[in-house]
DNA sequence: ATAAAATGTAAACTTTAGTTGTCATTTTGT
DNA sequence: ACAAAATGACAACTAAAGTTTACATTTTAT
């Protein structure tokens, strides 16, 4: 089961979904429902949320219970 | 641009398409499309991918070009 | 307390990931 | 050289990501 820590790191960042969203080209909403665990995003908005956050991409998005 | 390496690890592992297919469930023609660059895979095939090679995501899937 | 900004949510939609089946071509092993 | 295994490719399809619009609720700042 896919988990991640965006809200955490957003808050780290004192980004709003907005913000963020601006930032990896993708709508508001889509973060709202990442966030939420709703869905499992493309790689490339992983790494570019990742360059964003300067993380690895591990550090935002893992596989939880295998 | 997003680029990957997909090739190169599984010819690494000597696996097939279809042994990498079933590693992390997907089908053959998936692994064929993904080694063209033909689409972005999801994060969870990435990460399963990943696991499999025994490298960080960023080494299989990168944005080139920004 | 109030207004503005931020977030949650939902429906209807478009786009893209991923599947299944099938056949042709290439590679590998003997 | 030959057969078997592996890959390429394509069409038609299904499933899921991501968008847009709109409105309700919550948070934040003054």
């Amino acid at each position: 089961m896919l988990k991640n820590s965006v809200r955490e790191l957003r808050a780290r960042y004192r980004l709003t979904q907005q913000d963020l969203a601006e930032k990896i080209e993708v709508s508001r909403q889509t973060i709202g429902l990442i966030e939420k665990g709703d869905y499992a995003p493309s790689i490339t908005l992983a790494l570019k949320m990742a360059k964003v956050f300067q993380v690895p991409v591990e550090q935002i998005f893992y596989l939880e219970g295998e």
